[in-house]
Order: structure tokens, then C-alpha cells, then sequence
RNA sequence: GGGGACGUACGCUAACCUGGUAGACUACUAGCUUUGGGAGCUAGUCGUCCGAGUUCAAAUCUCGGCGUCCCCA
């Protein structure tokens, strides 16, 4: 990668030299609008000016934690959550939609729940300037409304198993920094999946079912994860235990993709969630949920993006490629007239194909395009008018090739294809380095000053280890690799035999 | 959870310390000339986060709110 950084410098430099007088001019438009800034060692700077040039949100409003989607970042936004719709439809999820609004008596009816959503959810108290008979709490999650619901709907075996999911904005207080799409107080887009069961192996199947369907998804989205399962002491509050996928961002935080949870009976036995199953007996069902939410546009965007704004891969890019015609005077009506040819001729092979007819210059549209990370760019001028080629310039690698008009729609194909492969390859890399494997933790803290990833030791699945190595590296548990044994001694007790590697990190 | 810094036009920034005419760049609008990596000229538009206090006078000083960023747990 770095390498063809320094080709593209180079590149450059050249263009600017050639320019003569005019390379002085060049450097002055600091504040235009793309940036170079360095992704890892200003992620923050970074990840504001990429959202901002790379029309994704407006952070502008004024309210903590809540942004405004912008038309680009919100079709790159849908597609994405089109492609989980598709999945989920796939695997016999039915989608529905409940109320935003929870009453306090049945947000509260399961004990650990309430205790962990209630210091960060939303109440609504008043209506106009009467206070409420009773508080409705805005959904920070869904469970509560959902299985009040549901359990009418539940009545003998033949209702089970049912799957259900809906998309819905949720609020959460967060307390915390905020961050577009990472960390908000308004989720825009947050995709609940509900599973409802006869049997715990039931459930347990679901689990894996789940697990699959969002492997699924993140690895057409080429975002890099690793599969853990939280600590006892960590899971989500209600449930029995949770599988979590969790990558990396560049500044060296964890961050939770998804999170694949079974709930047990827990929620059943609160709710009275119960199916027939003889003449005067009834059993509790199994429940699993899992979600997901515009997050994964902002881990996406963090992973793939480089010093020069975003880079999005070709599955979620609102355009694939975009025609920059270079006029030239007297030549304005044929360059415009060919130029909507082509993008035509790929519309019709299924190419979100556009023609940026805007008066301004076209280095300036250059820079524009890449910084909102459209995968191909068209040049078309006087020049490919008379030869019939056209200048193709992939954003992922930023080189130019020629190739013929006759031949554009395969090329462009293979091209985005190819994208796709050096996006997925780089993002591999990239979730690679930044993992980090130790055998105790005296070596950890030895070797892991920088703190620029997630670290792994053997632990020996005992909660007491657990804390105490937290305590002693002073880095929070993330979760630990399932079914999977280590050959290695426990770091903190020593014990050997059953091991599983221990992940810990600081997350967002 | 604890600590620190900051808020001036779409954006970036000057004036703030030492109270007294808000000034550049960029963007935007109109026109002309342009267009192969951030075009030029001319003429314009847009601003002191909100509230209170001190003062003859507040972008500037004080307090509160809202928002943003950073560091530590």
C-alpha cells in the first residue's frame, strides 16, 4: 500500500513540474476539499473530514450524538441495509415493526434488563405541558416491546420457531463522547432480529444460524472481524450469553460490530412467553436476538478509507463509476452527447453509472470523486472522442489505464471485481496488525506500549483470572475465541490443559 | 467515572491577552474567458453558539447552558 502511495506522490510531483509556474498556485487551496490527512495517526481529524467531503452525514446539527444523513451516505446507507434485508428474508426472518414508545411497566418487567437500559434510555414524561399518567420509555432496544406482543402471538409448538426482525431508529443517552455512526444518542438504523423456540437446542442452532448470516454479511461488506464470546461477567443484560464480532479501528480501539445473543428462558419467564404442550401444561420458550446498525457503515469507512478520503467497495458504492467529461471548446455538444452514450450503455449492464456535467473544473471534480470514494472514474475528452478509448482510473490503487470504448463495460466489470479482491486484502491486513498475541502478561507489557490494537492471552475460562488479569495490564476484557483450546498456560493462574485465548482492548 | 482544551461566514482562520470600525483564504451568486490533476478577471452575498452579568461600550472580561475535541480510569 505504501508503495503505490509513493507511485501516486510521484505521479503527481511530475504533473506539478511539468505544470511549471502554475505548481506554486497549486499548494495554496489548503482548505479545499479533499485533505490528507494520516487515517492512523489523526483518526479523529480524519474521520470527520472524510464523513464531511465525502457527503456521507452533516455533524452540523446541534444536538449530542444525533446527525443528518446526506443523500450520498444514505444511499451507500440503504444498500447496505438492503443487502441485511436480503439476508435476513433468506433465512426465514419475518420483518415487522413495534411502537417506539415502551410503558415503565412493561420496560421493566425483566429485572436485569431494566437495570441495564434504564440509566441510558430516554423517558418521555409530559405530553403538551400535562405530565403523563404513566413514562414511556423511548426504545433503546426493542425486547421489551416486542415480547409483550408477542407472547399473544405464541400459543402451541406450531407458532415456533418464529423469526422476526425490523429496522428502526433507537435512542441511547449515551454519556460518552460521541462519534457519527459509531457511538450516537439517535441510532438512525438499527436492525433487531427476535428468535423465539421450542427448545434450548433450538436456540442453539439459531445461534449458529445467526452466526453464519452475519459472516455473511460483513465479509461481502470486506469488513475484517474476529468472533468472540463476552465473559460471564460481561454479556448483554438479560441474556445467557453473547457472541459478539468485533473489529478494529485505526486509532487502535475495539469496536463491536454485532452482537449474536441468546437469551435463554430469561425473557420468556418475565413476559410469560409460553406455548401449550399438553392438556394442562405449558413450557417457556427459547429466545435468541442479534442486531446490527449504521455502525458497520462507520467501521467500513474507517477500514477501507485511505489518506485521500473514502474508498467504498463496489457492493455499497451509491456510484460505481462516475464520467468526467473534459471539454473542449466547439467539441462541448459531441464530448456531452458521448459521454451520456456510455453512461447509458452501462446502466444497461447494471452499472450505477453517472455523467458530472457540473461547470467546474475537471481536476477539481478529480479530487471531488476520489474523496467520496467512487470506485471508477471515466476521463472523457477531445482525445478518447477521436480515438475511442477512455482514461479509467481506479481509486483504490489511483492509476489510470486506457481502454477501448468497445471493450468498457467488461473492463469496468473486471475492474470492480478486482477492487473488491485488493480491498478485501488490505482489510485483512489491516485487522491482522493491529491483533496482537501474548503468552503472559509480564511479555504484554513489555512489548505492547504503543496500545494500537486488541491483545490475546491464554486464560483458563475462571472468572477470578479473568479480572485479575484486567487489573493487571489494565485493559478491559473483549471476549474470548469459543471452541477453541490452547496449548498454553492460563496467565494469570498458570493452569494448563483448557485455555482459551482472551482478547482485551480499550473499545468505543 | 476523572481531568484538560476549545466555540468568529459552509469550511479554515485573524482581531481576544491589553474591551471601542469584525479582516483574509475557501465556498457560494452573477457575468465573461476557461476545462487532460484543485483556472482567471470583475462585481456581489453570508459571521462573533445561546442566556445572564460587569461596562458609556463585549467577539474580547465573569457565570451558566449547549456543542466539539483531547488525555486518563
Amino acid at each position: 500500500m505504501a508503495k503505490e502511495d509513493n507511485d501516486r506522490k510521484g505521479k503527481h510531483e511530475k504533473e506539478k513540474a511539468d505544470a511549471g509556474q502554475f505548481a506554486e498556485k497549486a499548494g495554496k487551496g489548503s482548505s479545499k476539499t479533499t485533505f490528507s490527512i494520516d487515517k492512523v495517526k489523526d483518526f479523529p481529524d480524519w474521520y470527520d473530514r472524510a464523513l464531511e467531503v465525502g457527503a456521507i452525514v452533516d455533524v452540523r446539527y446541534p444536538v449530542k450524538g444525533m446527525n443528518v444523513w446526506m443523500p450520498y451516505g444514505y444511499a451507500a446507507l440503504n444498500t447496505m441495509m438492503s443487502m441485511m434485508q436480503e439476508i435476513m428474508n433468506r433465512t426465514g426472518h419475518k420483518e415487522t415493526y413495534f411502537p417506539m414508545l415502551i410503558p415503565e411497566s412493561i420496560f421493566g418487567k425483566e429485572r436485569d434488563f431494566l437495570k441495564g437500559f434504564k440509566g441510558e434510555a430516554f423517558v418521555v414524561t409530559k405530553a403538551g405541558t400535562s405530565d403523563l399518567a404513566e413514562k414511556l420509555y423511548v426504545r433503546p432496544t426493542s425486547e421489551t416491546v416486542i415480547y409483550e406482543t408477542v407472547r399473544l402471538w405464541i400459543r402451541s409448538s406450531a407458532d415456533l420457531p418464529l423469526k422476526l426482525y425490523q429496522i428502526v431508529n433507537m435512542f441511547r443517552h449515551e454519556t460518552k463522547q460521541t462519534r457519527p455512526m459509531l457511538r450516537l444518542r439517535e441510532v438512525a438504523k438499527f436492525k433487531e432480529a427476535h428468535t423465539f423456540h421450542a427448545t434450548a437446542e433450538e436456540a442453539e442452532a439459531q445461534m449458529k444460524e445467526a452466526i453464519d448470516a452475519y459472516k455473511e454479511f460483513f465479509d461481502r461488506l470486506l469488513i475484517p472481524y474476529i468472533i468472540v464470546r463476552t465473559p460471564s461477567w460481561d454479556t448483554f443484560a438479560g441474556a445467557v450469553y453473547n457472541i459478539d464480532f468485533i473489529s478494529v479501528i485505526p486509532d487502535g480501539k475495539a469496536i463491536e460490530l454485532a452482537s449474536v445473543i441468546n437469551l435463554g428462558q430469561k425473557f420468556a419467564k418475565a413476559f410469560n412467553l409460553t406455548y401449550q404442550t399438553g392438556e394442562n401444561s405449558k413450557e417457556y420458550v427459547h429466545q435468541t436476538c442479534y442486531g446490527i446498525s449504521e455502525r458497520e457503515l462507520g467501521v467500513l469507512i474507517a477500514v477501507h478509507g485511505d489518506n485521500d478520503g473514502l474508498i467504498l467497495p463496489p457492493v455499497i458504492a451509491p456510484i460505481h463509476v462516475v464520467i468526467v467529461p473534459i471539454m473542449k471548446k466547439g467539441k462541448e455538444d459531441a464530448l456531452r452527447k458521448r459521454a451520456g452514450e456510455i453512461r447509458d450503455e452501462l446502466s444497461k449492464k447494471g452499472f450505477k453509472a453517472e455523467v458530472d456535467t457540473r461547470e467546474k473544473g475537471a481536476g477539481d471534480k478529480f479530487y471531488e470523486w476520489e474523496a467520496k470514494g467512487v470506485p471508477i472514474r471515466i476521463e472523457f475528452g477531445p482525445r478518447e472522442l477521436e480515438t475511442g478509448n477512455v482514461v479509467l482510473y481506479r481509486r483504490d490503487k489511483q492509476m489510470k489505464v486506457n481502454v477501448a470504448q468497445s471493450n468498457l463495460a467488461g473492463q469496468i466489470s473486471e475492474a470492480l471485481e478486482d477492487i473488491s479482491a485488493v480491498l478485501k486484502e488490505r482489510a485483512d491486513a489491516y485487522l491482522k496488525a493491529r491483533i496482537f498475541h501474548f503468552k503472559t502478561s509480564a511479555e504484554l507489557m513489555e512489548k505492547y506500549t504503543e496500545r494500537e490494537g486488541i491483545v490475546g492471552l491464554p486464560w483458563c475460562s475462571d472468572e477470578k483470572c479473568g479480572r485479575k488479569l484486567e487489573e493487571e495490564i489494565g485493559i478491559p476484557t473483549i471476549g474470548f475465541v469459543p471452541d477453541k483450546k490452547l496449548n498454553e498456560a492460563c496467565a494469570s493462574c498458570g493452569e494448563k490443559g483448557h485455555t482459551v485465548e482472551m482478547f482485551f482492548g480499550r473499545t468505543y
